[in-house]
DNA sequence: AGGAGTTTGTGAACGCGGGAACAAAATGGA
DNA sequence: TCCATTTTGTTCCCGCGTTCACAAACTCCT
């Protein structure tokens, strides 16, 4: 049905390498918008922050869009990620727990321009439903079902405090939804089939204070005394 | 061999490892809030979304602070994770473009509880400046040196367009920040021995944009009726 | 046309991280 | 005291991802 290339069998692209495959996108998003149309694999890796060589690897897994001696022409390449990653039309999202976080992840332009539609915020708080943020009005969290059919919803983002998490993530996959992006700080279960990523605001600054602390002690040589071995 | 105590240097923790603390410790502290003392590894691996042997492995990096047969003391775990973290004390952190996302991280409490401690909120625009958010007075950027210097600040955090990131990341790393969150979807770049972590929205949806259209197309390639379940 | 220069795509080597499996250590009961 | 049970800490193995290095392919200049 879709556009099923007849050359590809099998094509698995690893993990790593789809993560990457946004940034690329970013950067090529960057570089036509500066005017240029062509780039090697050596300057879109500077663009990138990779080296050039996991780049070319990287690309290969998708195809061979580029030419030998000349480099990658950028919109081609950039239609050619997108179709992979698969934001050449909007997915719809909802966003549930619409707070402090939700209110700017709502706010926030760059759904549009990256392949997303919000097509609905959901609070199951009373006194927040009915509010207009962003131009759309909350709706009650029971409304979910409903909104997920209508849109065919595929994938929400979970904003609600921690304790909720995993109860929404619960209602969320029972209706049909299989992605969902949890900011919450909590680990939610989710079955097989269904993806989950989580945004950690604490786990990031934990992890540069861990590093933070070895360089400080690299200099000082002082870690702190430890109550012994018991 | 022997547990020598943790003045031991050359104590690597890979970094797969470092990334996964803070999960521990989120999970001992919920496990210490509902009056679990004791907990065995699968208890905790559970919690945390890990495999058992993955988690002791990981602890072992640390140091031996379980006992064969019982399991580890939740609390002790938990401080010691802490400790190695580098949580164990405040680290002072400023925080970088006041817009929709800077509100919400000023306003985030889960910065206080989990080891952090924002002392200044910046931005370049004056018509922010001055304004109190989340009880704090937000100061013009180009006091982030004096505030840097009396607070000595190690963590910075990102949050203003693209097009600032860089810009304001040259700035922290010339007064001193080794440290920086960045919430734009940018690329900075920064020299050796500073870390930089990146949180991005966009790339996370991106992601699951990916698998969820892979779920999609599976249909015509999928080997009859694994699908997904199971 | 042919050679020099460029740049891609990929084969191979290597190191890191994940997971199973097991020996070592601690408890508790007979 | 001694043995069965539990659970940790560690070893071993495997697979994934990164990087190097180079042949293939393309352009441009003479
Ligand atoms: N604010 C931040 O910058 C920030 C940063 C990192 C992580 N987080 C995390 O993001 C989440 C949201 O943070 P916040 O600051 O916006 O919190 P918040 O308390 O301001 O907002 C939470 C919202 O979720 C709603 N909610 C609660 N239970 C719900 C349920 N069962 N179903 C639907 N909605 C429900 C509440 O009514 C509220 O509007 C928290 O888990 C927080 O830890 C926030
Ligand atoms: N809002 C979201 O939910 C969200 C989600 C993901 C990523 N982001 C990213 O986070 C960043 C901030 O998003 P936002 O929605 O808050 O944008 P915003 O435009 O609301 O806020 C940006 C703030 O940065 C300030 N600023 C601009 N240049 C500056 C400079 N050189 N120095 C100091 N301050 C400066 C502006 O005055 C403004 O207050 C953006 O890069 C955005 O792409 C936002």
């Amino acid at each position: 049905m879709t556009t099923r290339s007849s050359t590809d069998a099998a094509r698995v692209i690893p993990e790593a390498t789809v993560a990457r495959l946004p940034v690329y996108l970013r950067a090529l998003t960057a570089l036509a918008d500066s005017g240029i149309r062509t780039c090697s694999s050596e300057d879109l890796a500077t663009a990138a922050g990779v080296n050039s060589a996991k780049l070319r690897k990287d690309l290969s897994y998708l195809g061979s869009y580029g030419t030998r001696g000349v480099g990658y022409d950028v919109d081609y390449l950039r239609y050619q990620i997108a179709r992979e990653i698969g934001v050449t039309q909007d997915w719809p999202v909802v966003i549930v727990g619409i707070g402090n976080l939700g209110h700017a992840l709502a706010n926030y332009s760059g759904f549009r321009s990256r392949g997303f539609r919000v097509v609905a915020l959901l609070d199951a708080d009373p006194g927040i439903v009915g509010q207009t943020v962003a131009g759309v009005v909350v709706r009650p969290f029971d409304d979910l079902e409903e909104i997920v059919r209508e849109h065919d919803v595929a994938i929400g983002v979970i904003a609600t405090p921690a304790v909720a998490a995993q109860d929404v993530a619960d209602r969320m996959v029972a209706i049909g939804i299989t992605s969902i992006l949890n900011f919450a700080p909590a680990v939610v279960a989710v079955p097989e089939g269904v993806d989950v990523r989580k945004v950690d605001l604490s786990i990031e600054l934990q992890i540069l204070a861990y590093h933070e602390q070895r360089k400080a002690n690299g200099a000082d040589a002082a870690p702190a005394t430890d109550g012994g071995a018991a």
